[in-house]
RNA sequence: UGCCCCGUGGUGUAACUGGCAACACGUCUGACUCUGGAUCAGAAGAGUCCAGGUUCGAGCCCUGGCGGGGCAACCA
């Protein structure tokens, strides 16, 4: 047996699962869906689809493709006919294909399912839970309320049934205009959910659907339609964003009030947010049709199809929504995770070329005239297990980086200067020997350099370390080429966080675009096709674009820089002169509360003296008291209990914290556990008969089943041991299974004896004294 | 001012039934290098929003506060 290797990245460890992955793991296991798992990406074909939309189709399919017969629908939800449109949802079976998912057969519309939708209506005003409401849109709004106050009931809540059927008949038949009616579910107008002061279900709307063409006249809603069409689809994990948290009490209850059953359960998780853009659709949208950017493709965009145009790789994004995890809690990734899954993936996969961005002219005086050797130069590079290499051109007139000369260069700086000598990757050592500049300006405008002969290939015979090595193309040969080179959109991590009057298109960057018409690239690239990627040596990971490019014009987008340590210290250089360091950002814990606050609390005589007597008389903390003072079925709890086993604050103790607990998860009323049965816990634990920690395990199982504690505790045999030679073993034993934590303990790393504590703990099944454990536990590995 | 959700290094997420706060990005060293890339080795950085409480032991349970977000479209 070799040692474990040390890989923390291994793939078979078993990486933690996210909370989603985590409840369909044990619906499985629970069989809670027969053992099925279907999910369903469903997006309105109203837009494109963005970097947003890509963690859910991850997360949608990669939950099918992760569980045996796990299934994903792709399915448009075309309930509004106003916005949708076919481009849009062409454009976006394109987009998940190409992010490389398949929903084979399963291609839905909710515009299938409208008929199926009416009988639902039809069956919930027949069954008095929907009605046909006639007031204006005014008036709904009106008598909806507010969310500190409880809406109002429509006069037109109490149709008879046949009115309703009638009406509902008569709007999809036409006979109405738009607005005139709608139908509405009859649930709770004092809902503190506001959706569920009966919603809308359908509307009228006389418009030309792109699909159902001018078949329906009366539209349904999203959360009439959604959950419906999940039902339909037998779907058994409806996953959406938080914002329809409040909406999940709908979903639930037209999918009972239809009488669906095993229905479809919704869970909502955070959508993405990253820094520097925007990942809303009507944001984008404006963004498109502002002129802002030019079109939902530009490269700028975070959307699917502008990510593609630049160069971006499906894996990437994949790796990214990987990386970012799902969650609950709203979050703004770094823009720099993006470019790290974009780099990592390109790095091992395209060709390496080289391109002179801003070309800056080079004569090299000793290399004959009119002559050109063509040098083989790899693709890529040692550490990129890939083959294949292309010649070129080599001559005594190149063109090199603008940046990579400086007359008066600082230390750090090792590419050419006056009297410099740099390499010419894949070429010769070259050192500069001249300058000549612009007599007007003062500009460079060329450089005359001398060549060693024998460094040919890169290596000099003598051994000299030349630091630098720059790329470079050759003048005549080298074609011209048209890069454009992309930032951030926008210039603020933040940018829908504007102040009063204006809006996120006040921060737009206008150097997101820069665009370099005189660049020269070498000749070798002139036969691929467009949409073609490379990494431009030194530069960065560029694609030619699928749009503008051709074998005439050649035209670049720079998908992402290479990582950059020039930059960094060129930056700090540059920063240490006025102010050095930007000081750190004093919004670091802001949203933090500082200090306590006081309590203030507008208290009836009643609980005033409530929490006095509790105090005073049976000697219970503030704290306890407080609770039992304000919570009158937790008061009713422990005065009963307290009636069985009088000890006031040790009943107290168990009612607030523990009684409390299992409380939430079921309503007062079913709790199983009796005041009887817990005084006697109490009383048991008081009385040294058992642990506290056996005694937890037992309120588990007494507030399931509420059997007589005294009796589980026979059963499992959970009386304290009071044996000491038990004790002295079961540590001993301990301390020895664990060797290498015991010599991290006598090393100082004290923290471990909660550990040690734990597994003794564990292994006696919490019948020992945990405060002998520990003590003992001390005083051996002290030893 | 009602209801609901959420607070863990700079960022995004983990932490099993309460038991060593972990991983990735970023940052900083150093090695290597014909890309100031990649790779490799290492380091710093949080005591889990605050205050109480329960417990031998709390990021996790209880109470109160603070902070952030969602909900009053005939949008989804």
């Amino acid at each position: 047996m070799t040692a474990e290797p040390k890989d923390r990245t291994a793939p078979d460890t078993p990486r933690s699962l996210d909370f989603i992955r985590a409840m369909v793991a044990e619906d499985l296991r629970t069989s809670k869906y027969g053992g099925r798992v279907a999910t369903r990406f469903p997006p309105e074909p109203n837009g494109f689809l963005h970097i947003g939309h890509a963690k859910s189709i991850c997360l949608n399919f990669g939950i099918a493709e992760e569980n045996e017969g796990g299934t994903c629908n792709l399915r448009f939800d075309d309930t509004n006919p106003i916005t949708e449109e076919d481009k849009y949802a062409r454009a976006i079976q394109e987009d998940v294909r190409w992010l490389g998912y398949d929903w084979e057969d399963r291609l839905y519309y909710a515009s299938d399912y409208f008929e199926q939708f009416y009988q639902y209506a039809v069956q919930l005003i027949e069954d008095g839970k929907a009605y046909v409401d006639s007031s204006s849109e005014e008036e709904i709004r009106e008598y909806r309320g507010t969310v500190t106050q409880p809406g109002r009931e429509s006069r037109y809540r109490n149709r008879s049934v046949a009115e309703n059927l009638d009406l509902l008949q008569r709007m999809r038949a036409g006979e109405f205009a738009d607005g005139e009616h709608v139908v509405r579910a009859k649930i709770d107008m004092a809902s503190p959910n506001m959706l569920m002061r009966d919603p809308l279900l359908y509307r009228i709307r006389h418009v030309h659907h792109y699909r159902t063409g001018d078949q329906w006249c009366i539209y349904p809603m999203y959360d009439f339609a959604h959950c419906l069409e999940d039902a339909i689809e037998r779907v058994t994990h409806s996953l959406c964003t938080l914002e329809f948290k409040d909406n999940r009490a709908l979903y639930d209850w037209v999918l009972q009030n239809v009488g669906i059953p095993n229905p479809p359960e919704q869970t909502e998780f955070a959508r993405l947010n990253i820094d520097y853009t925007v990942l809303s659709k009507r944001k984008l949208i404006r963004l498109v049709e502002e002129g802002h950017v030019v079109g939902w493709d530009d490269p700028r965009m975070p959307t699917i199809a502008g990510l593609r145009r630049r160069g971006v790789t499906p894996t990437a994004i994949r790796r990214f929504c990987d990386m970012i995890g799902v969650a609950k809690v709203d979050s703004r990734v770094d823009m720099g995770k993006l470019e790290f899954s974009i780099r990592d993936d390109l790095n091992q996969t395209s060709p390496r070329v080289m391109c002179v961005l801003r070309p800056l002219r080079v004569v090299i005086e000793n290399y004959p005239e009119g002559q050109v050797e063509w040098l083989d130069a790899p693709y890529y590079p040692h550490d990129v297990p890939k083959e294949g290499s292309r010649e070129i051109p080599f001559s005594r007139e190149l063109y090199i980086e603008r940046d990579d000369f400086m007359e008066n260069p600082p230390k750090e700086f090792f590419r050419l200067a006056p009297g410099r000598e740099v390499r010419l990757r894949y070429g010769y050592y070259v050192k500069c020997v001249d300058v000549i500049e612009d007599e007007d300006t003062g500009e460079v405008v060329e450089l005359r350099c001398n060549y060693d002969p024998e460094t040919k290939g890169g290596d000099s015979p003598d051994g000299r370390k030349v630091k630098g090595t720059i790329h470079w193309v050759s003048a005549e040969q080298s074609v011209p080429a048209e890069v454009r080179l992309y930032d951030r959109l926008f210039t603020v991590p933040d940018p829908e966080d504007a102040p009063e009057g204006q809006d996120f298109t006040t921060f737009l960057n206008p150097e997101s675009m820069v665009t370099l018409t005189g660049s020269r690239i070498e000749p070798s690239v002139l036969q691929d096709p467009p949409g073609s990627r490379y990494q431009f040596e030194r530069q960065g990971y560029f694609c030619s674009d699928i749009v503008d490019s051709s074998g005439e014009r050649l035209v670049y987008n720079r998908t992402v820089t290479l990582r950059d340590t020039w930059a960094k210290i060129a930056e700090r250089e540059a920063g240490r002169q006025p102010g050095g360091k930007v000081p750190k950002s004093e919004t670091t814990g802001s949203n933090r509360a500082k200090g306590g606050t006081k309590r203030i609390r507008v208290g009836s005589a009643e609980r005033d003296n409530r929490v006095s007597r509790y105090t005073k008389e049976l000697g219970l903390s503030a704290g306890d008291a407080n609770v039992l003072a304000d919570n009158p079925w937790v008061r009713e709890f422990f005065e009963k209990t307290l009636a069985c086993y009088d000890n006031a604050t040790a009943v107290a103790k168990w009612v607030v914290n523990d009684v409390l607990r299992v409380s939430k998860s079921v309503k007062d009323e079913d709790l199983a556990l009796s005041h009887a049965h817990l005084a006697a816990l109490v009383q048991m634990v008081e009385d040294g008969a058992i642990t506290r920690s056996v005694a937890k395990e037992v309120f588990s199982e007494m507030a399931e089943t509420d059997t007589d504690p005294r009796e589980i505790v026979q059963r499992k045999g959970l009386d304290k041991v009071a044996d000491g030679t038990v004790l002295d073993e079961l540590v001993s034993s301990v301390i020895a299974s664990q060797p290498d934590e015991a010599q991290r303990y006598r090393e100082g790393k004290t923290a471990l004896l909660g550990f040690f504590v734990g597994q003794v703990m564990k292994q006696s099944k919490g019948k020992l004294d945990p405060e002998a454990v520990k003590s003992l536990l001390q005083a051996k590995l002290s030893e």
